[in-house]
DNA sequence: TCTGGGGTCCTAGGACCC
DNA sequence: TCTGGGGTCCTAGGACCC
């Protein structure tokens, strides 16, 4: 048995622990630059803010509505999101961090206590302890789950907790009220195409033919097809893996067309990586680097390309990552574009014994002395106190815009919430 | 004027091997 | 008229997730 524990509304939720004022008001938060709109509290959503609507074209029903506006906050999302997490594993230790807002959880090794009291135990305490309202779906499949959290929340009477039913016609009552496009991984394009097979709802897409499925879309869809009829096909992966990519990038707050503007948006891109590949203990054994005009912009140029090379050896050295991207960018730039991104992704990523290069000159016990120095000299003394030269020492043009952003309330002395 | 950022997995096809 | 059989690796593109 699995259970999914989800956070509802989770980004508007965490913006109201620390202003309660907001509760009951419609709340909204923005993606990073302040683009787009990633998470709605309920209200907001009653009055028809759309999920990723770009933030101008609601600014209208924003006014009218009163709506409160924040940017995202990851550094206060990210620290809740560890405090429900650790609120959750009091209860019931087996747990899938899936994503920043949900929790898988093995219920198997609690069978024979009263699985659902425990869960509401659970969802109680975190609402206590967190402030973070949540829902958990209980099922024999992750799929099944995904679907039972789903109608936990949206159905008042489960009070936030729903166990899938054991019979079958109660079973097939609620696979045919869910549409088949609200299925956990069916999106847009298979729900379209499924559609034209006549396929409608959860209950439809658990009766068609695995074999058919397989065909006609792939081996994932067909484990979704088999989740909803009981059949587990995905198990609870507790022992995270190593990653296998590692990006950072940002659209600017105003485009750029200098090759030094743009340079040194790459190099804070290449440094904030190198430091959470070194945060993740691993190194990476390639690097590549894009850059692209603003694709809204029909009435400029458009160009956009990307380039990369071999980490040899694998290494999270700042300085090795940071001229690699500096030289791939020099490459990229062309005068005469307006630049709205760039981004920097590490890949081949790995832990542990590295293959050394043959004619290498670097010594890199030396390098990682110095870059473990460094981490801790910026973990104690504030994050980019010791910075390569490369990145701007200024606010620049092509920082991110963040007009609405609430105190990190959890992680900064000098934010702390205050009482009056 | 303003349109996010960060991930995973699967498949098909091409290049190559013996 | 008929043109082998069995592999691996890489990449691009397409799907999905939050």
């Amino acid at each position: 048995m699995y259970a999914l524990v989800d956070c509802n509304n989770f980004y508007a939720s965490c913006e109201r622990v620390f202003q309660p004022a907001l509760e009951g008001r419609p709340v909204i938060v923005l993606s990073n630059n302040d683009g787009c709109v990633v998470a709605r509290s309920q209200e907001a959503k009653d009055v028809g803010i759309a999920m990723g609507e770009p933030f101008f074209k609601c600014r209208e029903r924003i006014r009218r509505h009163r709506i409160a506006v924040r940017s995202s906050n990851y550094t206060l999302y990210e620290d809740m999101s560890r405090r429900v997490v650790q609120t959750i594993m009091r209860f019931i230790p087996d747990v899938e961090i899936y994503s920043i807002d949900e929790v898988f959880l093995d219920l198997d090794p609690l069978v024979g206590r009263d699985l659902e009291a425990l869960c509401r135990t659970t969802r109680a305490t975190v609402r206590q302890w967190t402030g973070i309202p949540v829902s958990v779906g209980i099922a024999p499949t992750k799929t099944l789950a995904k679907l039972a959290n789903r109608i936990a929340k949206k159905t008042p009477g489960t009070d936030g907790v729903y166990w899938f039913p054991a019979g079958e016609a109660e079973q097939a009552r609620v696979l045919k009220s869910v549409a088949i496009e609200d299925v956990w991984g069916i999106g847009r394009r298979w729900s379209a195409r499924l559609h034209a097979l006549g396929v409608r709802t959860a209950l439809d897409l658990s009766r068609m033919p695995a074999s058919e499925v397989r065909r006609g879309f792939n081996i994932v869809a067909m484990h979704t097809a088999l989740e909803l009829r009981g059949v587990p096909c995905q198990e609870l992966e507790d022992d995270p893996q190593l990653r296998q990519t590692l990006v950072r990038s940002r659209s600017f707050g105003r485009m750029v067309s200098s090759w030094p503007e743009l340079s040194e948006a790459i190099a804070s891109h290449a440094i904030r990586a190198a430091e959470k590949l070194r945060h993740e203990n691993a190194r990476a054994g390639h690097l590549s680097v894009f850059v692209h005009t603003n694709r809204f912009r029909e009435d400029l140029p458009q160009y956009g390309g990307s380039g990369s090379c071999e980490l040899l050896p694998a290494t999270s050295t700042t300085p090795v990552i940071l001229s690699k991207a500096l030289e791939i960018g020099q490459r990229l730039w062309r005068s005469g574009f307006q630049y709205k991104k760039a981004g920097v992704m590490l890949s081949e990523i790995t832990r542990g014994p590295v293959q050394a290069g043959l004619f290498e000159q670097r010594d890199e016990q030396r390098d990682d002395r110095l870059m473990g120095t460094m981490d801790r000299i910026n973990r104690k003394m504030g994050s980019g106190t010791l910075r390569p030269a490369a990145s701007s020492f200024k606010p620049q043009r092509w920082a991110m815009a963040q007009d609405h952003r609430s105190p990190r309330y959890t992680t900064r002395w000098d934010e702390l919430p205050r009482t009056r």
